[in-house]
DNA sequence: ATTATAGGTGAACAATCGTTCACCAACAAG
DNA sequence: CTTGTTGGTGAACGATTGTTCACCTATAAT
C-alpha cells in the first residue's frame, strides 16, 4: 500500500537535498509502473504542490524548506492537515539578503538589553551596508569588539550601548565598524 | 573563459533550486567536453566543496543554503575570499525540528520585553510539544491569544508576563496552551 | 632535453531520465 | 446496462545522465 505521496517526497527531499527521480518515488510509494508516477506528478503539480523545470525535472515548490507563517493567532492554529492557504517563508532568504558579506556571531554581555538583544542571542550581521544613525552595529573599540547603537550627529559619531547601566564611548579618535547588525535570532 | 567555477554552480543552486547537471556545468562555464566537467568535479568533491551521491547526481554540501557562523570576532571577520574553516548552519535546520508542528507568528504588545521579546518580532512555536515549567508557551485567555510564561507549581499552574507591569494571569477554570516558542526572530 | 602533471577535447558507453502509448480494473453517474 | 472517469500496469521511445577511454596540449620540474 503506498503511503502518503506528500510527505513522502518531502521527507526525501529533507534526508537528500535533491528531489526524487520518477523511478525513485515509484519505488518509495510501492508503484509498479513508472507512468504512476508520471500521472501522480501532473496532479500535484497542477495542485501546485510541486513545480517541473523546463527539463521535466522536480523542483521544490514552497512549503519544502518553509515554515507556516501566521499573521495573527485568533483565529486559532490550523491543524498540519490544513495547510495550505497559509503564508510561508524560508527563515533563510527572509533573514539573509547579501549571503556573501553576511555572518553569524554569537552575543555576549549585557550592554543590549534594553534592545531585547540577550547574551547567547545570535546576531545576523552584513558586513556590505553602510551603516546608518540608529543602526545596531558591531564595532571595534580598543582592540575589543562589541555590539552597540550607532549614532550619528553633525559634530561627532559615537556607541551608545543599549543598557542604562553603560556609558556611551566616545572614540577617542578611529571608530571601526566591522558590521550592521540586520537580524537577532534566539533560540530556547 | 570560463567563469569562476564555484560561484556559478552556487548560482545556479541559488536559482534553480536545485544543483546543475554535468551538461548545464560545462555550458555554463563554456566548456566542450562532458570529461572538463567530470574531473573538475572530482577536485571540487575531494576539497569538501561538493559532494555527489551514491548515483553520481550532484548533492549541495555546507555553504550553499548556509551562512557561516563565527564564534568570536575578536580574531576579526573573515574576508569573503577566505571563507574556508568557519563553521556554517541553516538557519531552518538550525531552529526548526519538527516542521510540521512548527510555525510562525508575529508578536504583539509588550508583555514579555523582559524576557527580550519584543513587539514586532518573530516567534517560532512548537506545537508538538508538552510545556515545562518556565516555557514560554502561547495560551488563549478569555478568548484571546497572548505569549506568557508558563509556570507550574505543585500546586496550580499560570501565567507570567515577562514584564514587571503586568500580572500573572490565573486561569479560572481550564488553560489551553497551543504552542511553545522555540525561538524568536527580529529583524531590523 | 626529457619527464611529469594538470587541464582540456572528443567520442563512446550502459544506465537512467522523463515521456508516451495502449490497455485494464474499479467505481460512480446517467 | 452503458458510459465516463480515475488510477493503476507494462512496454517502449529518444534524450540525457554520469562515466570512461584515448589523445592532446601547455607549463613546470628534473
Amino acid at each position: 500500500m503506498p503511503k502518503d505521496a506528500k510527505t513522502s517526497i518531502r521527507k526525501f527531499y529533507q534526508t537528500n537535498k535533491r528531489m526524487p527521480t520518477y523511478s525513485e518515488i515509484m519505488k518509495m510509494l510501492c508503484f509498479k509502473s513508472k507512468n504512476a508516477v508520471f500521472k501522480l506528478v501532473k496532479k500535484l503539480a497542477a495542485g501546485g504542490f510541486l513545480e517541473k523545470d523546463e527539463s521535466g525535472k522536480l523542483i521544490p515548490a514552497r512549503l519544502y524548506e518553509q515554515t507556516r507563517i501566521l499573521g495573527s493567532i485568533q483565529a486559532g492554529f490550523p491543524t498540519p492537515a490544513e495547510e495550505e492557504l497559509v503564508d510561508t517563508i524560508s527563515l533563510d532568504e527572509y533573514l539573509i539578503s547579501n549571503k556573501d558579506a553576511t555572518f553569524i556571531l554569537k552575543v555576549s554581555g549585557d550592554s543590549m538589553i534594553d534592545a531585547g538583544i540577550l547574551e547567547g542571542d545570535l546576531v545576523i550581521v552584513d558586513r556590505s551596508i553602510t551603516p546608518k544613525n540608529g543602526d545596531i552595529v558591531i564595532a571595534e573599540v580598543d582592540n575589543d569588539w562589541t555590539i552597540k547603537y550607532l549614532v550619528k550627529t553633525k559634530t561627532q559619531i559615537y556607541l551608545k550601548p543599549g543598557n542604562k547601566l553603560y556609558k556611551p564611548i566616545y572614540p577617542e579618535n578611529e571608530l571601526k565598524i566591522a558590521a550592521v547588525v540586520k537580524a537577532v535570532i534566539r533560540k530556547y
